[in-house]
DNA sequence: CGTTCAGTTTGGCCTAGACCAATTTCAGAG
DNA sequence: CTCTGAAATTGGTCTAGGCCAAACTGAACG
């Protein structure tokens, strides 16, 4: 029911012949080297790192230069479901966790000074982290929080959690979140952080936390393609 | 503040070059040849046909065979805000439209009678679209919809919206929706039925229907990953 | 003036292979 | 036996170029 003029591309035929066959073997084995393919499939490496490389995008295989390609572990897909990531985590029973890049107070400007109804120069927290889960590193978040918050580095290493350091050392309980999803692809900086391939592809969240009617918080992340899901649900009037 | 051991790959450097190459240029202005990017740059086709390949996913370019290159124009992006499609871009003040490919009565079977609470082999009516915007294609749609809707073609064409058809001529009125939004990438059949280049990142989303309490809708859709945002609010309890 | 059709141009797909970087392997030294 | 360092292995990046398909161009023709 395929059937079209335009047979399809030989990369994308090799492509979801791998896929079967990583279907077959369990997690972790080994899969034949690029050159090993390129022969036995009578085709060139190049069309071989094409076929791996959208599967490595779909999560299906890995691969460690040096090492080999191999099938992807099954990786728990962390599902977003509007709380905050270690809520959403715990609900899911996956271990979460952070390690903190930097937190420094900056004065507001631009977008986020806007979201967050604030004077241009006024002063604003900024956190920046890697969220992983089961410690492998899922996404790179950047909050941007209303007002100095001295000592939040503390308050975030006791509670582990942005939403609860706020609420239980400031007295900031956010009561409403909008989140804006779209696509994006790995450039240099997720590459490193996330340990990511170039042009992976990623979802990016831009959240606009709200504490009653008082914005509180403007928060840019990117996650893994692979692995995350974003549920939502809504009323109709 | 990028500064690593790696040096950006000669791809990526030359993909921001023409990033803001596009950007001073106005929306349609033909970029040179591939193969004269080429010679200019002191490359090879393959690595500007990499850097091309991103920005047209990322739909700054848009290309087309045996023509060229060339600036994409300045596409409205469609944001899903939660309720039908229809709703959503006459809200944004776009144009929306929509081509039917299909409608049929099927089986249930698998998830789709799962999520609809249906017996396997109930009747189930399955409608599948392609949804346009400013009459280019956004979305391949196939929503499933308990039981035989006679002439839901007749009410579809009149009112131009499944939802409006659902509830002016069955009685069905969609209150709520759940929707699970994913990455995916383009395969031969997204690149013949929305005009997409193959492994252009999508947005797959799911969702399920409710009237009510009665689950009344299962949709599968597949929109463009540029020109389209997903958003959501929630409450915190 | 419009049509047709061959040639040209341009992107689409693929090959063959070079060189580099990270990892693994393994022989040799201690 | 452990450690070290060279060699082999494997993925990462890039080159040069061939052939195909779609679109455009322009000359010849009616």
């Amino acid at each position: 029911m395929t059937s079209q003029s335009h047979p399809a591309p030989k990369y994308y035929v090799l492509k979801e012949q791998l896929r079967a066959l990583a279907a077959e073997a369990e997690p972790g084995a080994l899969l034949p080297t690029e050159r090993a393919l390129a022969a036995g499939h009578g085709t060139s490496r190049t069309t071989v790192r094409q076929a791996i490389a959208e599967l490595v995008a779909e999560g299906v295989l890995d691969r460690i230069q040096g090492h080999g390609t191999f099938v992807a572990h099954n990786r728990p897909t962390y599902v977003r479901q509007l709380t905050s990531f270690s809520e959403d985590a715990a609900a899911q029973g996956l271990r979460s966790s952070s390690r903190v890049l930097g937190i420094s107070t900056i004065p507001a400007e631009g977008e986020a000074a806007q979201r967050l109804r604030m004077e241009p120069g006024a002063a604003l927290t900024r956190v920046e982290r890697i969220r992983l889960i089961n410690d492998e590193p899922l996404a790179h978040e950047t909050a941007l929080l209303p007002g100095e918050l001295p000592d939040l580095a503390a308050a975030l290493e006791r509670t582990g959690s942005l939403y609860a350091a706020l609420q239980e050392s400031y007295g900031v309980r956010i009561t409403d979140a909008e989140d804006t999803v779209q696509t994006r692809l790995a450039g240099p900086d997720e590459v490193r952080l996330l340990n990511l391939e170039m042009g992976f592809p990623l979802l990016a969240i831009q959240r606009l936390g709200l504490a009653g009617e008082q914005p509180a918080e403007w928060t840019s992340s990117v996650f893994r393609g692979d692995r995350f899901r974003f549920q939502a649900r809504r009323h109709r009037d």
